[in-house]
DNA sequence: AGGTCATCCTGGAAGC
DNA sequence: TGCTTCCAGGATGACC
């Protein structure tokens, strides 16, 4: 499920081996995932050019082509992965975008369950104001105050407030869960109502949370054993203390907490 | 305004 | 073993 973490180490692949190659060709398939674009306009904006630059913001990711064209933007949905396959490698089926480099590489994005989405954008900071998302919870996206103030005043519980895009951008279901058992909080705890200092950890600990999530190339198993992520299945247990966690529905998602290790509401 | 639920979708797990 | 059912979850929207 890409959240904040999966998108980033999406987006520095890119980086790291997408950029500056020649795109020959375009296939987009599935009309479900695009978003008020086509296959067609996808190829007339694409081809002969190259990818020269990505952003993120949340869970969204852009990367630029040359010539100004646009925007590139993709959503991952729940499923949806990118690969960058060298030449004479098999690519993976059903790609719901591929990208054919003048090199023989391939740039593939897959999504089984088409939740993400992929749209041409003329410019990321406006699509973003478009969709209302709140300030990038990584890096320089947002700082304690404007966190704090965020949080503050909603009055709703800290489980949903938190994965609200609106709110902030970038954290889901499951790096909630890990925000809020780092900082030891009941997600049932209401948002309005969590003190200072309270607010002050949450801002820490969800910051140092998603660092240590991209540096472990957001791969839960690589996080270590104090964090929730490896044990959030039927059957896992806190990394604290031992006890089975709690599995709970809240509002059609998943919430996996210690009953004993977070129990803290204000 | 916030909570809940349904919807989209399908691979994989669980159940029988 | 093989079939059926359930579940996961991001975004959005209806309804209370």
């Amino acid at each position: 499920m890409p959240e904040l973490p999966d998108v980033e180490v999406f987006r520095r692949q890119i980086e790291r081996h997408a950029l500056h190659r020649r795109i020959t060709a375009v296939r987009a398939p599935d009309r479900r995932m695009l978003e008020g674009t086509s296959e067609s306009a996808l190829r007339r904006a694409l081809v002969g050019r190259s990818l020269v630059a990505t952003r993120r913001h949340g869970k969204y990711l852009f990367a630029a082509t040359s010539d100004h064209g646009g925007w590139l933007m993709l959503h991952f949905g729940m499923t949806g992965a990118i690969h960058i396959v060298p030449a004479g490698v098999l690519a993976p089926e059903n790609p719901k975008l591929r990208l054919d480099f003048e090199d023989g590489g391939r740039f593939v994005f897959t999504d089984p369950r088409t939740f993400g989405r992929i749209a041409w954008v003329r410019d990321p900071a406006e699509y973003v104001a478009d969709k209302g998302l709140g300030p990038d919870l990584y890096a320089d996206g947002v700082d304690a105050k404007t966190f704090t103030e965020r949080v503050r005043q909603r009055k709703g519980t800290i489980k949903s407030v938190l994965m609200d895009q609106s709110v902030l951008a970038g954290l889901g279901n499951v790096y909630t869960d890990e925000v809020l058992f780092q900082a030891g909080l009941d997600p049932h705890a209401r948002a309005n109502e969590l003190r200072p200092e309270t607010l002050a950890t949450l801002y820490r600990e969800t910051r140092r949370v998603l660092r240590r999530a991209v540096a472990a190339n957001a791969d839960p198993d690589r996080m270590g054993h104090e964090y929730l992520l490896p044990q959030r299945h039927a059957g896992g247990e806190c990394p604290r203390c031992g006890r089975p966690l709690v599995w709970e529905s809240m509002g059609g998602r998943t919430a996996y907490y210690c009953a004993k290790d977070q129990t803290r509401r204000m």
